[in-house]
DNA sequence: TAACTACCCTAGTAGGTCAATAGGTTTAAT
DNA sequence: ATTAAACCTATTGACCTACTAGGGTAGTTA
């Protein structure tokens, strides 16, 4: 079956990685990928997707880089993952699909409003107060 | 995001077509094709791959085709679907993955379980008597 | 001004998956 | 024996994913 993609994972990662640092601060991309060890590159077009959808504020020059818009708890995992993948659904465009049966469509339509109340449901803050249990975990800078 | 592949989508319309007709009577895979218009040597795949799921059964031979295994409220469509599709999860090996953070495991494994008990908790005579609402069905044969 | 950083754009590539095609073999009823 | 059907294995073309690469522009701070 379908997967999130690496660009979903590793966005909720640099998310949560922004939510444990302070909040004001402004931490280069260079920085968040050698953190995890990610490829720049790659980072770079998952942030600047962060950046035009408004979740994260990106500052350039010295001292510059990302910090997030908002608080952590106000943010749900839904929204970030919707950034990254498009449309949570396990079916593409539900309404012109000729293969399902009419009578499945209930199916599919409250498959995709169950996915997305669940990733709706999880906030931001929620992982990172959970990431804080682990002991070793090591996000200061 | 992931969509289901349309293996999983071909094998759940013709598992609802199975359902609808007489159950005890085996439908040649001929048929089920013609009827909705899809490639016999796709479809064979796939009700081999369910035959050898348990999921029908089939007979060869003149008269021969495929009937369900068991009664239509027997199947979850979670069953059916996983069987075409491999494990419903919205990651793959969650437990060997190294990008995701160790507090946001529970996420994902709640994640994985929302979705596997939505599936199971619609079964495949949900979507038929749903399917007889719609006028204009024409699965007798 | 120099250094630094986000932001923007395009392109390529190796590997994998998906959807379908193709050509065979085996089994069972007549 | 003939025929109709399930069953089996391999291959293909198109697309997608996860990067890699290399440039450029534009703000921002010291």
């Amino acid at each position: 079956m379908y997967k999130i993609s690496t660009r979903g994972q590793y966005a909720l990662l640099i998310m949560e990685d922004l939510a444990m640092g302070q909040p004001e601060k402004y931490i280069p991309l260079k920085t968040l990928s050698h953190r995890r060890n990610l490829s720049v590159k790659y980072l770079e077009q998952i942030l600047i997707q962060l950046s035009k959808a408004g979740l994260v504020s990106g500052s350039r020059g010295i001292s510059g880089g990302y910090k997030l818009a908002r608080r952590p708890d106000e943010y749900t995992i839904g929204e970030i993952l919707r950034v990254m993948e498009g449309k949570l659904s396990p079916l593409g465009n539900l309404e012109n699909n000729t293969v399902v049966s009419e009578g499945s469509r209930f199916f599919w339509k409250d498959f995709e409003n169950t996915i997305n109340q669940y990733v709706d449901s999880i906030h931001l803050d929620d992982l990172t107060e959970k990431n804080k249990e682990f002991i070793g975990y090591d996000y200061c800078i």
